[in-house]
DNA sequence: CAGTATCCGCTAAGATACTG
DNA sequence: CAGTATCTTAGCGGATACTG
């Protein structure tokens, strides 16, 4: 296994709190990240397509969300000069490798949401 | 591909607000829900061993994130009834179940932080 | 259409002190 | 050792109103 070392000369290590990987996992693994992330690898999607289809999100997050995936290098941006404006967003090839722990971690989510209910009601008494 | 279907008789779906998997969602994806989890894979850990091997987490954040792990049974508490008290923490088989999508997940970003980073600080100018 | 801008409550999270 | 209790602050995130 091939060890990763990043720029300050450290291997790459999560669970060491001066790496860099801790800010990043912190907010790949927000809740709208999940989602927006996972709607993208259904294609191209104009920001009103990304609001109808991650039900419940704010225009301040979906914004918010949107540029710092694009910060990242996630996700470009392509603004269309025309009037109405048109705004597609697409994932980069990282966005699309990023794309795959991240569906994982979805369905994984989604298949077991039985048990852990379970779990919760049990932990209720 | 089977159709999860939750108590609720809807489909699992982490898209639509009522689904009870965007909550579980959310806090699965915390940043200490990775590192504890990831932690406890290597095997039983008492409290200490975990605040040991997660640099920078607080007392406070670490119980919060044991207890959630405990009600929504990912892992498993043992109170050792001696002075001192000691307690093993162990992750159930649902626990390394999740376990699988979330090292995933980490390791990614463990991998690509360079990649990550050089997009940042192409965006900052 | 695709956003900005502003206000504000809530709680996530750290710091500190104490205990069975 | 393995926590609990309390205080405090930062900023997440929703609601609402406005704009090129």
């Amino acid at each position: 296994m091939e060890t990763i070392v990043e720029s300050s000369g450290l291997p790459a290590d999560a669970f060491s709190a001066k790496c860099p990987t801790r800010q990043v996992l912190d907010h790949i693994a927000g809740k709208w990240t999940v989602l927006v992330v996972d709607a993208l690898l259904e294609g191209t999607m104009r920001y009103t397509d990304l609001s109808r289809r991650i039900e419940g999100v704010s225009q301040k997050m979906l914004t918010q969300t949107l540029r710092s995936l694009e910060a990242d290098g996630f996700v470009t941006r392509t603004v269309h000069p025309t009037i109405p404006p048109r705004v597609d967003y697409d994932l980069t090839s990282l966005g699309r490798s990023l794309a795959e722990p991240i569906t994982a971690l979805r369905r994984w989510t989604e298949n077991h949401i039985n048990e852990i209910e379970q779990a919760r009601s049990r932990a209720r008494d």
